[in-house]
DNA sequence: CGGGGTTACTGTAGCGGTACAGAAACCCGA
DNA sequence: TCGGGTTTCTGTACCGCTACAGTAACCCCG
């Protein structure tokens, strides 16, 4: 990486007197002693256009131009409306890994873009606490998204004592506050009963949990430790179980292709191999088929496989997989509505109701060429 | 989507005179009073716990609990000591879209985690602007991070304006201000020039300009819009024009597939087919070989295919494509780097030096599977 | 025992706005 | 001409916190 440095020339940026000679900061008190009128009149020149005359205003803005005037400092406003314009987003411990996931960087956008017209910006908070700078519990902001964040984060306390209206994504809400799931359970019921119809009944399942090693998990039942995991494995069972289908669960420390290959090749190599795999997301289900093409296991004749979310990866895939679709826009537009709908209600906007939101967003089974009936 | 609603019962979040009977709001004061010290040291017991005894402090805090006080109000902390803790950035029209590019949520994800250990937290500013909300102009930052947006746009000037540190990353940086780039030109011309060292003579280009279809560029020099864009089409061209290449550039209106697959249309219909195609993205190039193979075109054999960014699609494309890579974890602590270095030059931090900072981040031609010798 | 240096706490003066309740001028119909 | 309603502008009182410059007590040492 090269570094070079040049001189700070005409950039409007740098500090110190700028023309004008004007030493001290320009507030409003500025302009409102150079145009002579109240800094009040000022105040309304900006923020409400309809309280003065519309020459005083032309007049105003134009001084305020003149000594390079922006417009009302954000902090100071902040301070005396109340509301800063501004909403959190919690996110994973690693707030990177966040974006590798195609799903979360979808979900944030599609949040953003739904706020965008209420002129709202989106916060990104790290979880990490320096011990003097905590985000969560000192950057101004109106409200917050919780997504899918372990449900004992310090963080999330914060938030909450803060008092901040909140929405929980992707994760078990808080009594009280609102919250915006996947009906996981359903989609994954579905495609758990799909394999069963093509005549499948020795599956696996690769699923993420808090486990430090990838390994095959004594008991479905406790599988899975965060939130989404959980479901989508009860989801899976609540098929499987009555059916009376030999399951193997293989946990994943995290959604990540290294991980997945490992989880890959325990299922490949057991014994009385699956003929067909439940996958946590369509990476790893990706990832499966590619291990599997590698030792010469045909997808969907000799496995087939059911990916998660419907990312881009799966139409990508080869063979194409099926899986499970989230709308991940109505997930998006869900939160920010009901964030929206939350900080209202903060405000006692009566119009919005009383208790909190509670969204599910429907997820439906996609089935491609992943899948097909279980070998003879 | 299913909506419910439950009664608000034991959320800490409800509002209202909470536990206590106290009705008011809670703040320094009203701690300073019960424990009869002074605001002052309320205030230092928070933010200065050097400045009184660990016992009064204990006691302090200990009030702060009872009364449920959480820390100092951030938005009147911004006040008065003028910062945030909290940088901005600044995205393309479309904030979803952003989130679209894995490249650009990548790089996010890299910022965000770099700043984390700073304690500052990422705002996503919207570009659109609501009559009277404009994010660029009303958040409160500490500055800002400017990402590859058209250079004109209004919000860049509010940015500006209010004379906020900022850093240009992927685009053309104004003078005095940091920028973060890429080296794009030495990455596309090695990209050019592995294909002149294989032979190739008759070459396509897929690149993105604003131009609104998809279509024959009339004349390469002009080409592409986008800085990015325009920064690799001279890099490609630097190689090929001195080889005497013949060379045909085709416009897309944006890097999506759907755009893509149009613009390898065009590029495999033609007469004199390329032996040869340089992609603005690997997802262009993906899209490319997807399309020649559907029509019977052999990828190398038969056409090179060269991508670039170096994204996850680029080793999953059979074959892998033979990309430029990008270090986007450098780029985004590069990025991360400068806007901190900005903020302290900013506050007269001497130890950071005088100008602006203008980081290179450098490229490397990544050869794999999709680039072969020229067809006889 | 006096003087210089800490340590522990306090008072004042903002930071830069906005809400709200006037007050003055103006307008209009009866 | 008078009373009530607008429109337009102003004054005051905060919003909740921190910087900074004290002040007072304490400590240590020659």
């Amino acid at each position: 990486m090269t570094t070079a440095t040049r001189p700070a020339d005409a950039y409007p940026g740098s500090y110190g007197t700028s023309e004008g000679g004007a030493v001290g900061r320009v507030t409003l008190q500025t302009i409102a002693d150079r145009v002579g009128v109240s800094r009040m009149t000022v105040s309304n020149a900006f923020s409400r256009p309809d309280q003065l005359s519309a020459e005083l205003r032309a007049t105003i803005l134009q001084a305020a131009d003149e000594l390079g005037y922006v417009g009302p400092d954000p902090a100071a406003r902040s301070l005396a409306r109340g509301t800063t314009g501004a909403v959190g987003v919690l996110l994973t411990e690693s707030v990177g890994s966040a974006f590798q996931d195609p799903i979360a960087a979808a979900f944030f956008g599609s949040v953003a873009q739904e706020l965008a017209p209420t002129g709202l910006a989106l916060a990104l908070l790290p979880s990490v606490e320096s011990p003097d700078r905590i985000p969560a519990r000192d950057i101004p902001m109106d409200g917050a998204l919780v997504y899918s964040c372990a449900g004992d984060m310090a963080p999330i306390n914060w938030l909450i004592k803060r008092k901040l209206p909140l929405v929980f994504v992707d994760q078990a809400p808080i009594a009280g506050a609102s919250s915006v799931l996947l009906d996981d359970r359903v989609g994954a019921r579905a495609a758990a009963q799909h394999l069963l119809d093509l005549g499948h009944r020795r599956i696996g399942i690769l699923t993420t949990a808090n486990d430090r090693s990838t390994g095959i998990a004594p008991d479905p039942a406790t599988a899975g430790a965060g939130y989404v995991s959980r479901e989508r494995v009860e989801g899976w069972m609540s098929a499987l179980g009555p059916a009376g289908a030999d399951v193997t669960v293989v946990h994943l420390p995290d959604n990540t292709e290294a991980n997945a290959e490992d989880g890959a090749r325990i299922l490949l190599d057991l014994d009385d191999r699956p003929t067909a795999v439940l996958c946590f997301s369509d990476l790893i289900a990706w990832t499966f088929e590619r291990v599997a093409r590698a030792q010469g296991v045909r997808v969907p004749e000799d496995v087939s496989v059911v990916g998660y979310d419907d990312s881009p990866i799966a139409r990508r895939a080869q063979p194409a997989l099926t899986t499970v679709r989230q709308d991940l826009e109505a997930k998006g537009r869900a939160a920010a509505t009901a964030l929206t709908r939350a900080i209202a209600r903060s405000r006692g906007d009566a119009s919005v109701g009383e208790g909190p939101d509670a969204v599910w967003v429907p997820t439906t089974l996609v089935v491609r060429d992943s899948t097909g009936p279980a070998p003879a």
